[in-house]
DNA sequence: CCGCATCCTAGGGGATACTG
DNA sequence: CAGTATCCCCTAGGATGCGG
């Protein structure tokens, strides 16, 4: 009663990075709060915006992000079923960590000029710098 | 020449939140990142910082890090040998990503009073909202 | 519309031992 | 010190089918 923590830490990780992505964890999990950030979603319309996510995997993501106490499943008891998922208050203090996520991801992965640059300038797998860059 | 990105860019997913994530997949690179980010480190001191990893695994995702162009890895040619792994300046475009886990790592997931609030107030276990809060 | 049950496979990841 | 090489297990996750 007074341990909700024990629920929300998984395997008491030992670094607070390797805590937040143990809520990450799992393939979908990402992408799932970075559209639930924009407004509340029914499974779905959710699953129209993960192509390739299976029902079954949807549903199991989402059953673990609202056991995190991220995410809330609302079932509206009408026919047919109407269940909608949305961020809880807390799944919404991650907010900053998508963004910074989904950022990084426009910049440097999506082909953009600045990440084009770095990835030559970096040059970890083409360029040998000074002593012995490993191949 | 001209197409680092295939490298970078693994099996091009659809949403910048997952196409970052694919970056840090695998149990450990978060962490390795956060620490590489504080500075350079060799091998074994690394090893120290991570209590629960395996040399094998270590290994592996330096690897993969060191692929993605995220760390680079120097081998100094002496005996006993000398390697140390670094950030690139690819990498450390990760720092507010890294940095954005690690707070939230530290804010909600180890014991501070905010956390608690939120937790509670949050409910996703325990208390039942309006219409019919899954259990 | 939303989801569970079942079956099945690839590969992530641990343990251990050996090398330059 | 900083790795390879083996073996082996486990489970994340896909495919498919049924049900309210």
């Amino acid at each position: 009663m007074s341990l909700p923590r024990a629920k929300l830490v998984r395997n008491f990780p030992g670094c607070p990075v390797e805590a937040t992505l143990s809520y990450l964890d799992g393939k979908w999990k990402g992408v799932i709060l970075f559209h639930l950030m924009k407004g509340t979603l029914r499974f779905n319309q959710l699953r129209r915006k993960l192509p390739a996510v299976t029902q079954r995997m949807l549903t199991k993501q989402l059953r673990e992000l609202e056991e995190s106490g991220l995410v809330s499943r609302t079932v509206f008891p009408v026919v047919p079923p109407r269940v909608e998922y949305a961020m809880t208050p807390l799944g919404m203090t991650l907010k900053p960590v998508v963004d910074a996520l989904a950022a990084w991801g426009d910049d440097y992965v999506f082909c953009s000029p600045e990440g084009r640059e770095l990835r030559m300038s970096s040059g970890g797998l083409h360029a040998p710098a000074s002593p012995l860059q490993a191949g």
